[in-house]
DNA sequence: TTCTGGGGATGACAGATGTCATACCCGGAC
DNA sequence: GTCCGGGTATGACATCTGTCATCCCCAGAA
C-alpha cells in the first residue's frame, strides 16, 4: 500500500480527494494536514511515500513545505496540486525538488497516477504548462523589487510601502519603475496582475 | 435517489464531489458541467432534483446560473458551493434565489446534509457569513461605479477605462473617487482590493 | 584588479490621479 | 410640483506616480 499524505486547506475539497484516492486499491491517505506548516510533522510521525501539497495554504504555502521535505525527508515524493497553472509556480516548484506538478482543472484520474509515477522515479509534469514556463523565461524581478509589487498590491501608498520595508520613498519608486518595466505593464496596477498572472509574487 | 447537477470548472474537484455524493445511499450526481452557461440545459435534460453551483466559472457565474434555474426550473433546488466566503456573494446568491450556500472549507459532510436539506424546504446558511453579510451592510457602489472599478482593476489607466466605458476622462476620475471614498481606501488599487474583498466586484 | 549587478539614495520633471465645486438631464418618490 | 439620486460632464488644483540621470557601497566574477 502506498502511504499519501493530503495538505489542502479546503477541508471540502480534502476529504474529497481523500476519499477518491482511498478507492483505489493500493492507495491508503494516511494522514491530512489544513497548513503548510505542519507538512512535515506528519509525514515524518506516519511514514509516508508520498506527499500531496496544494500551494495556497495558510502557514506555509506548498512549495516551501516541498523545499522543508526535500531536506527533512528526503524519501518522501512530492506531488505539487494546485488550482493555478502559473509557469512560476511551476517552476519554483521543480527547483524545489517536487516531482510532479498537476492542476486541479486535470481529470481526476490524474492524481491516482501521478503517485503510481513518482514512486516509480517517474517526473510528472503537464507538458503545456512545462513549455509555458519554458517560453517565458525566469521571474526577472529582484528581491527587492518583488517585496515592494507584493506591498503595493494591497494598495499601499509610496510612503507606506517606504516605511514597511524601511526604504526612501524615492527607492520605492525606482524599484516600482523597474517592476513595471520588466512586467511590460503601464503602471502598478497591471504590474501586479502580470505578476501574479505569471506566478511571480 | 435525489438527482443531483454538479456545477464546478476544476474537473479533479468536480469529479471527486461527485464521488463523494455517489457514496451517499440517496444521492445521485446525475449530470456534471463545467460551465456555468450549461447549468440550465444540463438540469432540465437530467431532471435533476438540485443544482450544486460553484461562483467562479467560465462562462457565467454559479450565481447568475442559479437566477436563470429560478426562471427555467423553478422547482430546481440550489446549493450554491463556493470558495470565497465573501458577504457580498452569499448576499446576492440568497438575493438570486439559492436555498443553500456552503463553503468549501467546511467539512465536506455538510455537502451531502445540505442537499437533503433544501430538499425538505429548508435553507441552509453558514450563520458566521451570515451575520458577515448582515453586519457590513450592502454594496453602496453603483452600477457605474463598479463598472469604473472593475475596469481598473485589470490595471487599465484612466484614458483607456474612459474609452471602454464611452465616458470623458473626468467622469471615470469622478467615478473612481467616489468609489475610492465608499470603500474607505486611499487609492484605486486598495478600492479594488476591498471591493473584492466584499464580493462587490 | 576591474567589471558587473543588486541594494540604496537624491533631485528634477512630466504626466497621471484624486478631490472638489458646479452644472445639466432624467426618472421616481413625496 | 418639487426633491433627490444616478449618470455625465467640465475646470481647477494639489498630490502621487513613474521616469531618468547620477551617485554610493558592496560582493562576487572575470
Amino acid at each position: 500500500m502506498i502511504r499519501v499524505l493530503l495538505a489542502e486547506d479546503q477541508s471540502m475539497v480534502r476529504e474529497a480527494l481523500a476519499t477518491l484516492l482511498g478507492l483505489e486499491e493500493d492507495i491508503e491517505v494516511v494522514a491530512q494536514v489544513a497548513r503548510g506548516d505542519e507538512v512535515v510533522a506528519a509525514a515524518r510521525e506516519h511514514a509516508v511515500d508520498v506527499a500531496l501539497l496544494d500551494i495556497e495554504m495558510p502557514g506555509m504555502t506548498g512549495i516551501d513545505a516541498a523545499a522543508r521535505l526535500r531536506v527533512e525527508l528526503p524519501d518522501v515524493k512530492v506531488v505539487i496540486v494546485t488550482t493555478f497553472g502559473r509557469p512560476g509556480y511551476l517552476r519554483r516548484a521543480m527547483e524545489q525538488g517536487a516531482d510532479a506538478f498537476l492542476v486541479k482543472d486535470a481529470p481526476a484520474a490524474q492524481l491516482a497516477d501521478a503517485v503510481r509515477r513518482v514512486l516509480r522515479g517517474e517526473k510528472v509534469i503537464d507538458p503545456t504548462l512545462a513549455a509555458a514556463a519554458l517560453a517565458e523565461g525566469a521571474d526577472p524581478l529582484t528581491t527587492r523589487e518583488r517585496d515592494v509589487l507584493r506591498a503595493a498590491a494591497d494598495g499601499a501608498v509610496n510612503a507606506e510601502i517606504a516605511k514597511a520595508l524601511h526604504l526612501s520613498e524615492g527607492t520605492v519608486r525606482n524599484y516600482l519603475s523597474t517592476a513595471i518595466q520588466k512586467t511590460g505593464a503601464r503602471n502598478r496596477s497591471e504590474a501586479v496582475r502580470v505578476a501574479r498572472e505569471k506566478g511571480w509574487l
